[in-house]
DNA sequence: TCCCAGGTAGATC
DNA sequence: GATCTACATGGG
């Protein structure tokens, strides 16, 4: 249910959306904290300020246009699922997240743009989430389309495909990238070339889909699996990174357990929901810091 | 100074 | 196959 009121748009009674669990559950990277559950975020070249007022259940999306929420926001938050049905199918196959579901309840699963959750996460190996949005934020200055707000001031969006397409591995080095630069160019390479594209990975299926992704150099099993899941739509696949190897065998191993393992381990315990059930419990595990 | 970070490729056995 | 290490950069 929303309502238009200039250039904003309210939303009320929206259930299972808490705006600071969707973004800091570190599925995205480019939005910055204004204040408490007040947001501005960049996604497929539109700027959001969204604001959230959880006693009286609004969200607030400022700035915008109702084309824009029904074709753009609307499918990006995810605002069409139910997620009270998917929350319950996770608790039947173990009870045990229940805590997680209750403490994070807020998570939505963005629907992100492929291209950008590709690179996003192929900068994200090896580095802290501040540090991967700081990178994204330097890509996006000086590759990206200026954004002008009503006050003026301009904000970034994520580079497209072509405008990456023009950018060396030194360049992509000053932006700090790192080891990570050749592997972003691979990545737009084979992207650019038609070789490697959303509308092709969309046609596969999930085992297809991430052995594709793995032909792009610096792309291995998490990279593609949260590619997978935050760029391309697929609900059951399960990234395991240093946290959710040690969040799982804290919970289910109480020992040193490979990677592979737990990864086919969750599948089976989580069903086609596995993607879900791997952001509750990352992000509710990594804050409390289990098992480390 | 050392260790770690939403990992992966390449070398080595 | 399975294990070991280098890799840029920044922060604790």
């Amino acid at each position: 249910m929303y309502q238009i009121d200039n250039n904003n748009i309210v939303i009320s009674e929206q259930a299972d959306f808490d705006i600071e669990d969707v973004l800091e559950c570190g599925q995205c990277f480019h939005f910055t904290k204004l204040q408490d559950k007040d947001y501005e975020l960049i996604a497929f070249g539109k700027y959001l300020h969204v604001k959230q007022d959880l006693s009286e259940n609004k969200i607030y999306l400022y700035d915008t246009t109702e084309d824009d929420f029904l074709n753009i926001w609307i499918k990006y938050f995810d605002l069409e699922k139910d997620y009270a049905q998917i929350k319950e199918h996770i608790i039947n196959c173990d009870d045990r997240l229940r805590n997680a579901i209750e403490e994070k309840k807020g998570i939505r699963i963005l629907k992100q743009d492929f291209f950008e959750t590709l690179i996003s996460f192929i900068i994200s190996q090896n580095k802290q989430i501040p540090h991967i949005k700081a990178i994204v934020h330097n890509l996006s200055m000086k590759y990206g389309d200026e954004i002008k707000l009503s006050d003026g001031t301009i904000r970034y969006s994520f580079p497209t495909l072509e405008q990456l397409n023009n950018v060396t591995v030194d360049e992509l080095r000053e932006c700090k990238c790192g080891f990570r630069a050749p592997y972003i160019r691979d990545a737009v390479d084979k992207v650019y070339a038609g070789e490697i594209t959303e509308s092709i990975l969309k046609t596969m299926s999930v085992d297809e889909a991430r052995n594709k992704l793995m032909e792009i150099k610096g792309v291995g099993e998490k990279v593609a699996n949260c590619t997978l899941l935050f760029g391309l739509g697929f609900n059951n696949v399960f990234p395991v990174d240093v946290w959710m190897k040690r969040i799982m065998e804290n919970m289910y191993f109480g020992e040193d357990t490979k990677k592979e393992i737990i990864e086919k381990f969750a599948l089976k315990k989580y069903g086609e929901y596995a993607g879900y059930a791997q952001q509750y419990l990352f992000f509710y595990g990594r804050e409390k810091g289990i098992g480390k």
